[in-house]
DNA sequence: ATTACTACTAAACGAGTAC
DNA sequence: TGTACTCGTTTAGTAGTAA
């Protein structure tokens, strides 16, 4: 399936839909067309024949002009827009943020609370994977990633309770989906602990990432964040 | 303004704003977004550069990429479309249908029951005009042309209710908002009587139209009807 | 790393026109 | 009237590269 330029090929069909072909089959002259399009006779004639070959439209050519109905495959690519929009706009939240950081080497602390049998029980429940027993740390170096960092706070985010055990207790923590590197899966953790300030993140994912990913300390690393509807 | 392949720009908007550029300035590269197009980078580049001249995007240059926030203007244009597509989709019936039929001399009855006073107010209620004391009466010639018309019947119209008089009963009458040859607004109204089969429809307007589109029995007019919300 | 210029190639467009 | 072909022109796209 040829991807390039579709998007001509999506606006044609607006065009169309906004003729009604998406409901009915409807008498559009490559003229009119061409005329809602902006465009030439000649233009609206080859974008009808993109569409017929795409078989994003039905097309049948009479004398007096083209009957056009939108197919059901036509129809599923406006709602798929029209779906993506809304989400867009009716959504309170941007859908992803991208955050960049330098992998550094920490107190090796984060090992000690993943693993806690109570906080890992959630991870796994509510994230859907077993931490890998460690966390990657990374240092926000510009005013963007730290200004970004703390708009996420903001976010909604899966919650893991804190609890307590015969010693001390352990705060509740956010968790963010999130995708490292664009290659795995795992998760951004915030206020895991106090004693990081708002420049450094916490990565947790299922693996573990310095080796999967062969970082060493100084890598920037690039980790999208997805928010939550 | 160039309004020309403004398609591309809606959708690089739409792509910034699945980054979430529409919320908050976002960092992204031109070669980031680039593989989100589907294009090169130095395409992505134009994209950014023609955005920005045309007040859809903020855009700060930072050696690590750009920095953009889609500008209200730019979240307007996705909202339009967004709206669009909104009416398309989730409205029951098509926003227009066009008939096209062969303007012929009637009985000259159009005329007696559009003078009704008891008509005529609604009309002018309803409509938002007075028409001028005569129908125009055009004879639809194709398959395509009747279907469409029993089509509209079932559409939702603004009713003209029926009244009755000392000597006998006026029926009620549908009426569509219409435009007649791209040019003149006017109404087609449906069941005026019942003496004209389903291959004819009339047409009223504030103006006397076969003057004002110097029209004679015989030629082909157009008829953009518009359907209801 | 980036962005974005220049110079070139590829693609889209539309005038003319056949049907 | 219509649609849609050819083909010269215009426009968009990219590789190379400077900053």
């Amino acid at each position: 399936m040829s991807e390039k330029h579709e998007w001509r090929h999506i606006f044609t069909l607006l065009k169309l839909a906004e003729m009604g072909a998406h409901r009915r089959t409807a008498k559009i002259s490559t003229e009119y067309l061409a005329a809602k399009l902006g465009a030439s006779q000649q233009t609206a004639s080859r974008y009808l024949i993109e569409l017929d070959n795409r078989g994003l439209i039905k097309r049948t050519i009479t004398p007096e002009g083209c009957l056009i109905k939108i197919t059901d495959v036509g129809v599923k690519e406006l709602k798929r827009l029209y779906s993506t929009l809304r989400f867009l706009i009716e959504a309170e939240y941007p859908p992803s943020i991208t955050l960049e950081g330098i992998v550094f080497t920490g107190l090796g602390e984060g090992s000690y609370y993943i693993t806690k049998e109570q906080y890992k029980k959630q991870f796994i429940e509510r994230l859907g994977f077993e931490p890998y027993p460690g966390t990657l740390n990374l240092k926000l170096t510009t005013d963007y990633d730290i200004k970004t960092r703390s708009e996420l706070e903001a976010y909604p985010a899966i919650e893991i309770e804190g609890f307590r055990n015969e010693n001390r207790t352990f705060g509740a923590v956010k968790c963010y989906p999130a995708t490292i590197e664009n290659k795995v899966k795992g998760a951004l953790i915030l206020a895991l602990r106090s004693h990081y300030d708002a420049s450094v993140i916490e990565i947790i994912a299922p693996i573990f990432l310095r080796k999967h990913l062969k970082l060493k300390d100084g890598r920037k690393v690039k980790v999208e964040v997805l928010t939550l509807p």
